[in-house]
DNA sequence: AGCACGCCGACT
DNA sequence: GTCGGCGTGCTC
């Protein structure tokens, strides 16, 4: 009899590796394929980890080796390719790669739950139970409920939702029935509400398909140039302008896919998920499509996760994590708003999903396809090395004109709360000739300081390196950082004076100027302040759409995927605040932002107009931005990034440390030098110790180090050592460390 | 991360 | 005399 296999498996905890077991004691022989979920004792506890390969030995002594409880799958339900990829990723991220695999699973089968659908029951009247209802209701009165709304629903028949409405103890009443035998019930694997082939049969209630529009000819281009690439890798890069036309030929590429009997993976911004989205998708392709992102609840999430992995989701849109779906039959993967930061998870396992979706395509054989009207400068740097093939959407869809672009120097210009008298000038116009104005401001509250105008005293956060902003409305100040309130200071701390002013200007602030001067006109202010119940945020931006809102003034939730076809004038209040960011990136930023935002005006047939406020209207990067467009903009912004040798000329990682006690970042970061040091020489560039731009946040005092590879490889030769021994440092256990490769905000 | 072991302060 | 504070160590 040979010997008990031993299982390599992956469990979720935060340590580096993976850990041997026996095969349970129970095995019937087959030794279990990788992929399934193994149920084994952990420490003193138990877990579900995941199968990575089985092997007849093991590093450990056989007699240290526990047996593992239990196998939970018959079939793996990570798939080869969706398990290399993700164990390529926890070693290149450097997380562990428990957590790496816990993190693809939904948690019901995380926690070990059966992988099957939770069954909807359909409930239906027996033609005997049809014969009660015709003779009379039974006396009964929770069972003559019950009939009657099974007989409301008809042959498609009741959920056990629809039940639950009807309140009372409806468990009993409905075993009563059964018994009698006039009522049955059918199970339905998958939920119509998360994976809904739209009805589409004769005499079906669905409405009818969109018909697809006809294609511009660069539109005809690309989708032919991605269709071309089918059966194979290809990476393309769709740079097209907002109203270009993007969406129009994922909908092409996807039915191409659709056509080859295969899937189409489709990955959106956080804030690009909207179910207009969704909707447009399942109109136009009739086809069951799976859509995937942190709203749903367990049992959504699962079910379409599994219609996902099972093929019946011929589509499955979602964010971030939905990179890690598992796909019977993978055809294309599409990333809309390639550039978006959400694309990057922020904590934990700080995995790119652009990035990956890529690597995933690659491997699977199959095109990939990103699109932005603003991409990512890595992204444009990867086009011009001949990696990714471009694809440019030059005209508006439509024959709608492109919006003009003019810079308001506001340098010794009157400033009414922020609002130059040029720009308040063109507001009237608009509305006068019947337009609506859309403002951006990237600085929600009424005023971002509070200043004692005696002696100069500046309200504070106590737990944070930042000021309270002023929010009048809610009659108090906040800290934008930790969240801390309280009420505005009557009174100077410092001197006791009363003269204390708001200084600078937020959404809120500009919102009541604007509703002095123009008095006539409703006004919606969209921000994170404003949105913060639950619908107000569809209220206000429909208010917007039907035009009963006049001006729109917002931060980046504004500037960012909806669509207002009545805004012919757009106000960019201060261009100036990513000029000069901390971070490498802030220039790019805010590149974006300006024209996702300019790209609210001017559809359908109006011309738009875009006027941008600056106090630095000579400054390089914005004149390219404003005079030669994005293109250009992100050129010379390249050009800067291969002079200081900043990504995507070189690839960085950030350690990251916090402590509440001052020294403790510092000390740990010093001994994580020393042993980068020790460990890379001088393959790799050690920059720092330094304090977080904002040193202290949320009571806590952070620092970091940056790591900058000559060459990607070295970098992650050196991390491949570095973080596993970085626990071991002295004054480890004295700071919450994490390591971002690849981090897209250095701070 | 959990979870337990271990050695020092304020309570029934 | 105990309950419990969080420092330290371990997980095949």
């Amino acid at each position: 009899m040979s010997p008990r296999p031993v299982l390599q498996i992956a469990v979720p905890s935060p340590l580096y590796r993976t850990f041997d077991y026996l095969a349970p004691a129970d095995g019937t022989g087959d030794p279990p394929a990788p992929g399934v979920r193994v149920r084994v004792p952990f420490g003193r506890t138990r877990a579900v980890g995941v199968l990575l390969g089985c092997a007849r030995e093991s590093r450990i002594d056989r007699g240290r080796l526990r047996p593992a409880l239990e196998i939970l799958d018959r079939e793996p339900l990570i798939d080869r390719e969706l398990l290399e990829l993700l164990l390529w990723a926890a070693d290149y991220y450097r997380h562990p790669p428990g957590e790496v695999i816990a993190a693809a699973l939904p948690g019901a089968l995380r926690r070990g739950g059966p992988a099957r659908a939770e069954v909807t029951r359909r409930w239906t009247l027996t033609p005997e139970g049809r014969e009660v209802l015709r003779r009379g209701l039974p006396r009964a009165p929770r069972r003559a409920r019950l009939l009657a709304l099974f007989d409301a629903h008809g042959p498609e028949g009741c959920t056990e939702t629809a039940i639950r409405a009807e309140g009372g103890d409806w468990r009993s009443a409905l075993r009563a029935l059964a018994a009698e035998g006039w009522v049955t019930a059918r199970t339905e694997t998958a939920a119509p509400d998360v994976c809904d082939p739209a009805p589409s049969t004769a005499g079906g209630t669905g409405e009818t398909p969109d018909a697809a529009p006809h294609l511009t000819p660069s539109q005809e281009g690309a989708v032919q140039a991605v269709r071309a690439a089918f059966g194979g890798y290809g990476a393309f890069l769709l740079d097209g302008v907002t109203g270009s036309g993007k969406t129009e030929v994922y909908l092409r590429v996807v039915e191409a896919t659709l056509h080859a009997q295969r899937q189409a993976l489709v990955l959106v911004p956080e804030i690009g998920l909207t179910p207009q989205l969704v909707a447009r998708f399942r109109r136009r392709l009739r086809v069951p499509v799976a859509v995937l992102h942190s709203g749903l609840s367990e049992g959504e999430r699962l079910r379409a996760w599994l219609a996902a992995r099972s093929g019946a989701a011929r589509v499955v849109i979602g964010t971030r994590s939905a990179v890690f779906t598992p796909l019977a039959a993978p055809g294309v993967v599409i990333v809309d708003e390639e550039h978006d930061t959400s694309f990057k998870q922020q904590e934990g396992f700080r995995y790119h999903a652009r990035d990956l979706a890529v690597l995933r395509a690659r491997r699977l054989r199959i095109p990939v396809l990103l699109g932005s009207a603003t991409p990512s400068l890595e992204s444009l740097h990867n086009a011009a090395q001949g990696r990714y093939r471009r694809l440019v959407l030059p005209e508006r869809a439509g024959g709608a004109v492109h919006p003009r672009v003019e810079v308001l120097d506001l340098r010794r210009r009157p400033l009414e709360e922020g609002l130059s008298e040029e720009l308040l000038r063109r507001i009237g116009e608009h509305l006068e000739a019947g337009g609506q104005a859309l403002l951006f401001l990237n600085r929600r509250g009424y005023a971002p300081t509070l200043l004692c105008h005696d002696c100069g005293w500046i309200a504070q956060c106590p737990h944070c390196d930042a000021r309270l902003t002023l929010h009048l409305g809610r009659g108090h100040t906040r800290c934008h950082h930790c969240g801390a309130q309280r009420p505005p200071p009557r009174r100077c701390p410092d001197c006791g004076g009363t003269d204390i002013r708001a200084v600078g200007h937020g959404t809120e602030r500009v919102e009541a100027a604007l509703a002095r001067r123009f008095p006539a006109a409703e006004i919606a202010r969209i921000d994170r302040d404003s949105t913060r119940r639950k619908g107000a945020m569809e209220a206000l931006l429909e208010d917007a759409r039907s035009g009963r809102s006049r001006i729109l003034v917002g931060t980046q939730m504004l500037a960012k995927g909806h669509h207002f076809p009545d805004v012919t004038l757009v106000g960019v209040l201060d261009a100036d605040q990513g000029l000069y960011g901390v971070d490498f990136r802030a220039g790019e930023r805010m590149a974006q932002l300006i024209v996702q935002v300019a790209g609210r005006a001017g559809r359908a047939d109006r011309p738009g107009e875009v006027l941008v406020q600056t106090h630095h209207p000579d400054h390089p990067l914005l004149t390219a931005l404003l005079r030669d467009g994005y293109a250009a903009f992100a050129a010379q912004a390249l050009a800067e990034r291969q002079a200081a040798q900043l990504p995507p000329y070189s690839r960085l990682a950030l350690l990251r440390a916090e402590s509440t006690a001052a020294d403790a970042p510092a000390a740990f970061l010093d001994a994580a030098r020393a042993e980068a040091l020790r460990l890379a020489g001088d393959a790799v560039a050690v920059l720092g110790p330094v304090p977080a731009p904002m040193e202290r946040r949320a009571g806590r005092y952070r620092a970091q180090l940056l790591v900058q590879g000559r060459a990607p490889a070295a970098l992650q030769r050196l991390l491949e050592a570095w973080v596993p021994a970085l626990g071991n440092l002295v004054g480890a256990r004295r700071v919450r460390w994490s390591v971002d490769v690849d981090p897209v905000d250095t701070f």
